[in-house]
RNA sequence: GGCGAGGUAGCUCAGUUGGUAGAGCACACGGCUGAAAACCGUGGUGUCGCCGGUUCGAUCCCGGCCCUCGCCA
């Protein structure tokens, strides 16, 4: 398998494109946002045939562990019919989730979520975390105090008899399920910098106001919500809007390179060359590390 | 030109009845196991517009100057 890491407009779309064009590949996208299907121009999605993207409806409340199991049939049935799998994107997360078994809790049983919620308003943080260390010393001592999202799942888990402590930590290993290649695609800041803004541009030439305008004419979950410019679109004058849009753009960039200096097992290619140069690249690395046994060194 | 308001962190601003200052956002670093474009933790990064006066001590009080905004000419 390959995988192909890299932080927004780095270009993993063009380079996996140009892997298409190459060998017999399935293309898996791993981005939390390029699944919801309504905004294609706002969250970039890829021209080429690629696997999980625009699955899931505006409304539809996204999670990895929903994602994780996608990804795997996908992965497992490109497999048996002899193609590649390419896993590209730039949601960390959900890129080690396709490539390993995180072997991930159980979601809340329905309504636990609200009462735990509330439970955690009453105590409040310190409370709620006492809470914790009584039901689930392992895990009060994973999470700070104030991290409600965490301390209320883990308390949801508790009750149940599991643990948001993992039983084994595959999160930062380099564990896969398939022998796997995985590629950080990098750019300069500067130069990334200067992408993230024709980028912007390009949006507004495309529509993304009428766009935005129609997602939001609908049902939209907490988790669609998120997506990076929906708001500043939305409310923003024209001009406003794309220096708002390229600010949090470059921010989200600047935390993906961290993802990816974080990644093991990575390896780095410059993403300043013609994408076909970089898939050729990508192609000759993965036949050599295929050749030889199976290893964990890098 | 007159009157009024204001100049404090990268930005928006708070504050000090005189003892050289702190919030949010931004930024940097770190964490993260069914919300991850999310969430959380740790960092203050500063000629308090300039010059002078009063004072043991001025960002704060006094005088002058410069700049910004508003209203009136």
């Amino acid at each position: 398998m390959i995988a192909i890491f890299g932080a927004t407009a780095t270009g993993k779309s063009a380079v996996a494109s140009a892997i298409f064009e190459r060998i017999s590949a399935e293309l898996v996208s791993a981005d939390s946002m390029q699944a919801y299907r309504g905004l294609p121009i706002l969250t970039n999605q890829p021209e080429e045939p690629t696997r999980l993207v625009g699955i899931w409806e505006l409304d539809h409340e996204a999670s990895v562990g929903e994602y994780a199991a996608l990804a795997h049939e996908v992965i497992d049935r490109a497999r048996a019919g002899t193609q590649v799998p390419v896993v590209v994107g730039g949601t960390g997360l959900y890129f080690r989730a396709a490539l390993s078994e995180l072997e991930l809790p159980p979601a809340p049983v329905p309504g636990a979520r609200e009462r735990i919620e509330s439970l955690y308003e009453r105590l409040g943080p310190e409370g709620a975390h006492a809470e914790l260390r009584g039901r689930d010393p392992r895990a009060a001592l994973a999470v700070h105090a104030n991290d409600r999202k965490r301390v209320v799942r883990a308390l949801e888990l508790a009750e149940s008899g599991r643990s948001l402590a993992p039983v084994a930590n595959k999160l930062w290993s380099e564990d896969v399920r398939h022998p796997t290649v995985v590629f950080g695609l990098d750019l300069p800041k500067d130069l990334l910098g200067e992408r993230i803004v024709q980028r912007a541009h390009r949006m507004f030439d495309r529509g993304v106001e009428e766009e935005v305008r129609r997602a939001l004419a609908g049902a939209i979950s907490a988790t669609a919500r998120q997506v990076i410019g929906l708001h500043e679109v939305a409310e923003l004058p024209r001009r406003e809007a794309i220096a708002a849009l390229v600010a949090r753009t470059a921010r989200y960039a600047a935390y993906q390179r961290k993802w990816m200096r974080r990644i093991p097992g990575i390896v780095s290619l410059s993403a300043d060359r013609p994408p076909g140069e970089i898939a050729d690249e990508i192609l000759e690395v993965a036949r050599t590390r295929q050749r030889l046994p199976a290893h964990r060194a890098g």
